[in-house]
DNA sequence: ACCTGAACACCGTTCAAGT
DNA sequence: ACCTGAACACCGTTCAAGT
């Protein structure tokens, strides 16, 4: 009749669990890079032996897949079906912008491991659901929603520096432009400047009315009424 | 005057260099995937002892970095400036796709990995190239450069399975759709038939023409004569 | 300049033993 | 049911030695 608190033994060590395995995983991975990340270094960061760690998670791979389910799971999405659709909709592309700034190291993870979590399912149905609102006919709704994600995830991508590939490289060797010969790059080194100036949220923004755009003017199978 | 074949012993083993170390990586992972690369198997698999590789390879990241580089080599980008822009633009784009699809189990590596050869600025420079012919301003075309690789490489990363996320499952596990609950994912569920079928090309044309059409309903700053 | 084997510190995971 | 230490096969990389 105590209620749940059973003991006042100081500070008992809590109990060890996947969610708490998980979540020190994510932390080690935020603090110092997802190569840092091994079962030796969570165990010992929970004070527990590694093999500990085996009687809530079946090998490393299921808690990367973990990891990556926990990143997905901090998606704000709530939403507001009486709004228009193209605002729901960026509401939704902004979601995956947002999570990816709380957890900019746990990405490149997140991006190479399924979720097979109903967890996953919630993006896809909230656009579902909003190019449905739009008037959209089923197989126009799929691919919408693809669409949509390419786009949420490889923006993502590139301002992440998960991709340090390509024009982020500009960005950052901007020291190195004598090196460059203007002969084969010309337009990236006239550009130069608007290249290395950072404004990640206006491009973001940029692509995110092009794909708006461009849906809104696209013939509608049906009514639009909701 | 023997020409430059100076020996004939009977194939004397190719001299070990970083290509053939990288191409050595390149295929390795190809057959047995990412996690199947390491120093030892590829020396392994050049008959070679394992530090011999550090004589051209700093390191491992390095020769992660040299498989990246070595596939983004791989982008065909043949290009024809008296083409509109319009068509440019989807060349450039699905040459992404083009080769995602030659090296699948390469492209996690590439997309985590920065390129610092004047190869990764090759995309850029055509885009930017484009985006110019088409009559935008600098700042816009830089915008269009990043919106354009955005969805490069976020529908690859869809559509190769890099990203098992989110709809992918819907896909992979359309078995398991008894225990989707039609309350929680009334579209999905509605929907589960055009989620399953796989049409990837159209799907990415359909993307590839939203940010087009976008495009061209751009007011230009400029005027479009070259 | 390039190759090599031995050694070191670190992995993930199996197994057998404990409670 | 959960925890643990020892052991195994495998890593990346340093070092000292060879040519």
């Amino acid at each position: 009749m105590n209620g749940d608190v059973t003991s006042d033994t100081p500070a008992p060590r809590p109990v060890l669990t996947r969610a708490r395995i998980v979540q020190a995983a994510v932390g080690l991975i935020e603090r110092e890079g997802a190569d840092a990340l091994s079962m030796r270094r969570v165990a010992a960061e929970l004070g527990v032996a590694v093999m500990s760690l085996y009687n809530h998670v079946p090998n490393k791979g299921a808690l990367l897949e973990g990891v990556a389910e926990h990143v997905i799971a901090g998606l704000e999405l709530e939403d507001d079906p009486s709004e228009p659709w193209q605002t729901r909709a960026r509401a939704l592309v902004r979601a995956f912008r947002k999570v990816a700034h709380d957890y900019p190291r746990c990405m490149t993870i997140v991006l190479t491991h399924k979720i097979d979590t109903q967890l996953g399912l919630r993006p896809a149905e909230r656009a579902l659901a909003l190019a449905d609102a739009a008037g959209f006919d089923g197989p126009t709704s799929v691919r919408i929603m693809r669409a949509l994600m390419a786009y949420a995830l490889g923006a993502q991508l590139r301002e992440t520096g998960v991709v340090k590939t390509l024009d982020n490289l500009v960005e950052t060797q901007a020291e190195s432009w004598a090196k460059l010969d203007a002969a084969e790059f010309p337009h990236v080194v006239a550009l130069s400047e608007e290249l290395a100036s950072h404004d990640p949220e206006t491009d973001f923004e940029f692509g995110l009315d092009l794909l708006i755009t461009a849906l809104d003017a696209l013939p509608r199978g049906r009514s639009q009424s909701r």
